[in-house]
DNA sequence: GTGCCTTTGTGAAGGCATGCACAAAGTCGG
DNA sequence: CCGACTTTGTGCATGCCTTCACAAAGGCAC
């Protein structure tokens, strides 16, 4: 049953470099709707901002799937890196909490353009229970764990207040998912095997005042 | 304009370090809520999910603020961490476009939480202009410039359509502004001396989809 | 004051990522 | 068919980050 023997380039692919195969997709759709057949590790490179030499090293990771003179197809090269990062297959994913982050995360436009598709909203206000937000009924938390398994979800955005982001957390997990994206200001602490990944906007702002603080210290007096 | 050599004002502190000192002021607030005196790195950084070893050496990085025996008096550390990161100061914020991001961002309590005041929100739509967010009026985007200089913004958050990013992130630099906060899925070309953080919801999906697909690849079946 | 116990701060080693520089490989005009 | 040119793929050196392991430092009991 297995559909793909995983070769052993297939583990090797560093986390920094499947950090910015998504950022090399997006370059390469832009150049696709321009309909730019094939393009350099130079012009990539610059398109995503980042060295053309780490762009070359990034791309042998998956193969090799240029011609020296040439460059890289940009169509093939599309289908390769969506066929890496797993965008060929059709990914349900819920979101709990729909606050005013989950709502504009469930009305943002990029989840659904690839692969991503919204198959279910949850919170545990009964007040928001049957919205509709985004072409979706929001669902009572209760019934997380029967639709998680019903449809086949597989990613879950956490987009709670931080009291409740680890019970949900436990929940999901027990319900089989394996995937987390967090937008909880909180730690979770998961089992091997379950991957998280945080998105936190305060720290963000919190990075950005350090370095404005270090330009003004170093440039008056 | 050198930004990376370390002097004695500047002690050279890396950047994954400052990275994480965020996340120690969070955990650190947490442990102060509960009325614990002081932590010892063991315990700090269980709490905030990292090795003990790395976060002795992150606040080594500060100064020398922990007693032998005992640990780091939790006040104390929050603190320096805050002086920092800056913190103590009074940030002014402004966020440009008021989609569904936008409005969440504005009333995100995170980021007023610490050191961080909103001070302008902006949008191109007319029909948006003069609405009422998280206690702010919306001004046109023509308003801009004069705002930021008239209320010192020094941080600017874009929150607008992939399009319009990099017309708004040279409209704010030339206006003076050094450091920004981007959510629209572009790559900003910036000069030296800007920085730019960015967060996209969408990489972070794909990259949790390629370790999914990898996981269900491995299984043996 | 003394000795034991805890915990910090850091030297050193290992691992990973980055970017340079170039040989190999392929294209294209004639 | 050939030679000049372009561009990839990668060996290598460098530097940053992480982690281990431990000596030094301080508190505490008596």
């Amino acid at each position: 049953m297995t559909r793909r023997i995983p070769q052993a380039r297939d583990r090797g692919i560093p986390d920094a470099t499947v950090a910015r195969l998504p950022l090399y997709l997006r370059a390469l759709n832009g150049l696709a709707e321009r309909g730019t057949p094939t393009v350099s590790s130079e012009d990539l490179a610059a398109a995503a901002g980042v060295n053309s030499a780490k762009l070359r090293k990034d791309l042998s990771h998956l193969g090799s799937y240029g011609t020296r003179g040439v460059g890289y197809d940009v169509q093939y090269l599309i289908y390769q890196i969506s066929r890496e990062l797993g965008l060929t297959q059709d990914w349900a994913v819920a979101i709990v909490g729909v606050g005013n982050l989950g709502r504009a995360l469930a009305n943002y436009g990029g989840f659904v353009s690839r692969g991503f598709r919204i198959a279910g909203l949850f919170d545990a206000d009964p007040q928001m229970v049957g919205d509709r937000i985004a072409g979706l009924t929001v669902e009572h938390i209760d019934e997380l764990e029967s639709v998680i398994k019903k449809r086949g979800v597989s990613i879950v955005v956490i987009a709670t207040p931080a009291g409740a982001a680890q019970q949900v957390c436990d929940r999901v997990i027990a319900a089989g998912v394996t995937s987390i994206l967090n937008f909880a200001p909180v730690v979770l602490s998961v089992p091997d095997g379950v991957d998280v990944r945080k998105v936190d906007l305060s720290i963000e702002l919190q990075i950005l005042a350090f370095h404005e603080q270090r330009k003004a210290d170093g440039v008056v007096m």
